[in-house]
DNA sequence: TAACGCTGTGTAATAATATAACATAATTAA
DNA sequence: TTAATTATGTTATATTATTACACAGCGTTA
């Protein structure tokens, strides 16, 4: 696994403001985030969270395309992510459950298809908006 | 559930030329194909797609930004949906097993959350592309 | 050491995806 | 038959993401 030393100077900028947040953070709000740090252009950002995508670092959150750190510390690389998603205060958390995983991957394997990986998102509101 | 008899004459359209195609279609890539029916900007067609979406006639590869039609045909709204997407030829095929949707949404239910829906997105090589 | 491959950076331009705002028409419900 | 709702048409613009090109740093290896 790449250790997070090895990040260059432009993915670890990225990666600490990404861990830093309480939220998902999109990529234009990354890149208004870090101009100050020398990041000037989309592109800059996107390479970085293409890369720290790559290693497991972060998770892009499909429907909202936005970014969060990966909260499962022994996850290297991403080849089984779940999130639960608050439509109310877009709230996401990272669901990290081996039981899922497990069910989830035999069952692609399964299916016919050669599987490498799989993304659930599960919708609704979170504890604090449901009240 | 709505008829499609009851869906207006631009989503109408745009959901026939959906259900005829063999995969998942862009939205641009529908506006210019739906241009010569009088339909010219991009509003329109997201306005359809909404509508379609909310009735479960058509559902979002959230990972692509790409739609298709939903092939569950007692489906009447997708608050569960799961797919199976090929890495190599992009093709997609819509899941639908009655012991997953029972799985995840029991899952979600105990998760704490006031669940709504979910959404999942299997990858890998379909059977023609994995030989 | 020099040539090479690989990864990362910087910059400008542009492509692709999606929505806001406003005006009007058609349909449905009271 | 008015009011509410849903759909349409149009222009402009916002948001998300990539292409293309030039170059820098670093480790390998020949």
């Amino acid at each position: 696994m790449q250790k997070q030393e090895n990040l260059s100077k432009n993915q670890k900028i990225i990666l600490d403001l990404i861990e830093k947040s309480s939220g998902p953070l999109k990529a234009y709000s990354i890149l208004f985030n870090v101009k100050k740090q020398g990041i000037k252009a989309p592109l800059q950002v996107y390479r970085a969270l293409d890369k720290l995508i790559e290693i497991g670092k972060i998770h892009k959150i499909e429907s909202r395309n936005a970014f969060v750190a990966c909260k499962n510390s022994n996850c290297q690389v991403s080849k089984a992510t779940a999130f639960s998603i608050c439509e109310s205060c877009e709230d996401v958390t990272e669901v990290s459950n081996l039981k899922l995983s497990k069910y989830l991957s035999n069952f692609a394997d399964k299916s016919g298809m050669k599987y490498n990986k799989y993304n659930l998102e599960f919708f609704g509101l979170c504890k604090n908006c449901k009240k």
